[in-house]
DNA sequence: AACGTTTTTGAAAACGTTATCTAAATTCAT
DNA sequence: ATGAATTTAGATAACGTTTTCAAAAACGTT
């Protein structure tokens, strides 16, 4: 048996290659100062021992960990999922890992998991914070001296890049298109107040009601859950013309709560979404529903870091991606 | 405005509070090996300047990172990430941090990842491997030497533990219970089979069947996908009394086929799924399947990674957990 | 009071890199 | 050729910890 399988260092190399440590070391990092001679010699040693740097030792040495951490609500949601997948599609070209942790939307947990990553030396975060404008993320996040660029969720306490989708727009066209289409009364199914992205939406639905001068309307809140369409819809007041869910869920949670209540949808009732997430299209009736780029959202906060991490000056504080709407058959034809 | 954040390291501790580095640390790792007086002084210190030890030095002296790394098929799978969360509930228990990181199902990335993982000196990883028996990762994890523990998909080139479900015995029981309540014709839709699930399931199936006597059935190839499902129905020689999907988004996929082809479910033809993912429930009918427990398979795995981790020698080999049956809506009764 | 034991502390050496600084070698202009 | 300017290479000092080793202090025992 072979003595221990240590890792070869930068040591051997030099050693292999009759040369000093900071010479391979120079022909990792600045290939271009030595000479050509040399150079050739050690990175064939390098391949021949397949010799790969210490990226622990790097990382105390410069500083830098080529790491940058994600914090979102919940790791088991797809949507976030995809996001995380689009910055990383992004940063990986960069040269960087990642960490990806779920706070279970508990801003305790976020605490935590905050200092964490701090302490494992994240060069910078990408969040979509759990909800709530709570000062200790603030003070925390100011504390810590991260770099941070806020997704999908604003968080306005504090001085940082942020990319999210057009949320109100998205609603409003929707909404205008439910107007346009002879809807007359609505109901509005509001998510999480306690994140920037309901309170939007909920925005966009106000605008389109007021623009267009529509009073017939009711506003109920709850969450971004199945479960939550679901029981919102039997405390309507009165069964409306159209309802619109603050996102796939509720939507889909309303349909059948309606349909169980012996309403048909759409002859009876319309009803549409904010996401078109994966399983929108294949329900049945498929969703009529307002389309996020959620992972193109992902990608842009991945560059919005970048742009951050090399040093850059942000030229904007904000993107604002676009939304669109995409017509199924959740809504009544006239 | 200030110096320069510059974080506070042990040194300063040590100065502060008028002792040396090593007792300090310590203090830290050692507590009890110092005396009170000095123990409780360094504390103080401690939280007054809110040190943090440098995770990374820390890493580099001890050689442990406290880091482990999840490699999944696909990162946007909710399935998947439940299994990861599983895992990191238990792991962060003993102080660990977390690298996921999704495969996009393709072999190449995998090696690729794996190598990354390495050079961030991963203590472990938990693999849902990207199918097919291909040598380059048993070579690659040899090579390695990384403590590894396969979840939800075995992969036999290599000697390392296991942690899953009872695939064939789940699809077992629901066969005889098809065949129970009274289909005598059935078809299995089954997954890729590059994947020991898939393989698996299909086995549970044909044990069934054989048990049971039944020569009447056909076995359709395809993929793990809603889409999978939808097309392999269109491709039935004869429509039989029961489908079995070889999970529930294929499930999902031939009831829609089916219904677009004019059967109804479950009045002329049973599906059922396996998995029970969470939309299950909410589609209409609701759909009958096997239910695994992939939380727990994902906590099962940290823990088994953990007692490598810690240098326990592992007793079992393999941990398999049981399925259930849950009855919904697609299953005709007689 | 003298001596061995044990406990508590500090100095210093690692861990594997990169960066700074100086010495040697080369090039260039006279 | 000579000296100045430039290029190339090596020694060495960090980075922030933990651990080893030895010294100092405390404690018992005679």
């Amino acid at each position: 048996m072979k003595k221990k399988e240590n890792r070869v260092s930068i040591r051997h190399v030099a050693k292999l290659a009759g040369v000093s440590v900071s010479t391979v070391s120079r022909v990792l990092n600045h290939p271009e100062s030595v000479s050509d001679e040399l150079r050739e010699k050690v990175i064939r040693v390098i391949e021949e021992c397949r010799y790969r740097p210490n990226q622990i030792a790097r990382s105390l040495r410069t500083g830098l960990t080529k790491v940058v951490g994600f914090v979102i609500p919940d790791i088991t949601n797809p949507a976030f999922l995809l996001m995380v997948k689009g910055a990383e599609d992004y940063l990986k070209k960069k040269g960087y890992s990642f960490i990806v942790c779920g706070t279970d939307h508990s801003a305790k947990e976020e605490s935590r998991i905050l200092r964490a990553l701090m302490a494992q030396n994240v060069e910078g975060i990408i969040i979509t914070c759990s909800g709530g404008q709570r000062s200790e993320l603030a003070n925390l996040l100011r504390h810590l001296g991260l770099k941070t660029v806020f997704m999908d969720r604003r968080y306005e306490r504090i001085d940082a890049p942020y990319v999210g989708v057009d949320n109100a727009g998205g609603v409003e066209k929707m909404a205008d298109y439910l107007i346009e289409t002879g809807h007359r009364s609505f109901a509005y199914l509001c998510g999480e107040r306690t994140t920037s992205s309901a309170r939007e939406r909920l925005q966009g639905f106000i605008n389109s009601m007021q623009k267009n001068g529509v009073t017939n309307y009711e506003i109920l809140y709850g969450q971004f859950t199945f479960e939550s369409g679901y029981e919102l819809v039997r405390k309507f007041k009165k069964i409306p013309e159209a309802v619109m869910g603050g996102n796939d869920l509720v939507a889909l949670g309303a349909i059948v709560a309606l349909s169980e209540l012996g309403y048909r949808v759409p002859d009876e009732v319309s009803v549409v979404g904010f996401d078109d997430m994966f399983y929108s299209k294949y329900s049945k009736p498929s969703l009529t529903t307002v389309r996020q780029p959620i992972y193109k959202m992902g990608f842009e906060a991945g560059k919005v870091l970048w742009k951050l991490l090399s040093g850059g000056r942000m030229q904007q504080k904000e993107v604002i991606l676009p939304t669109e709407i995409v017509l199924r058959e959740t809504v009544r034809q006239r």
